[in-house]
DNA sequence: ATAATTTGGTTTATAAAATAAACTACTTTA
DNA sequence: TAAAGTAGTTTATTTTATAAACCAAATTAT
């Protein structure tokens, strides 16, 4: 009847995170930040969540000396997205 | 850019819920249980939830000596359940 | 008859999650 | 050189979700 959602990607923000990735080749904490609204504590924290359930790769490097964060979804994760997407359908009669 | 998801149907089992009222006239909480999934007391909390947020009527009866519980979709319920599609739409590329 | 099991739930306790607030470290501007 | 801004992380708090324990009545088995 009801597929399971996958509890990682159930969640407000790491859903928009999922969603601004799979768009983009890669995007910076900022531009996260900016596209989701998200403050930087959570942002930070549902990253990497993300980043542990191998659905994005984060790369922290430096601009000059100040850090720069940058994600990029994986294949697994464009997968888990998908996966989502379909389970989401045997709630909502889109 | 990303639209508010209203936490209170974002929620797999409360969304679960209101995908069977929406397309019933009425269920009682055994088919609620079976149709879901859930426990019970998991079930009795989140039909608690949709009741106060007045997206569901609940209706206590008697069937003899038992308890019964039918629970129904409101109007306001409908709206906010179609919000809530149309929301999870920016997030996902449908 | 009475003990065990099932039905239809509710209440309470616990674990997990989301979120905000506080903090670090460095840079830029006044 | 002091204040404010950038780019985050860590920690603490509040909410949630969920399970476990419980209650009352009915049914089934002994």
């Amino acid at each position: 009847m009801f597929r399971e959602l996958n509890p990682l990607l159930h969640s407000e923000l790491r859903l928009a995170v999922m969603s601004v990735l799979i768009g983009v080749e890669e995007a910076d904490f900022t531009f996260l930040r900016e596209q989701t609204g998200a403050t930087a504590g959570n942002l930070s924290v549902q990253i990497d969540k993300l980043q542990k359930a191998g659905y994005v790769d984060v790369e922290k490097t430096f601009r000059g000396k100040m850090p720069r964060t940058v994600c990029r979804i994986t294949s697994e994760g464009v997968k888990a997205f998908e996966d989502y997407t379909e389970a989401l359908k045997s709630y909502l009669k889109l």
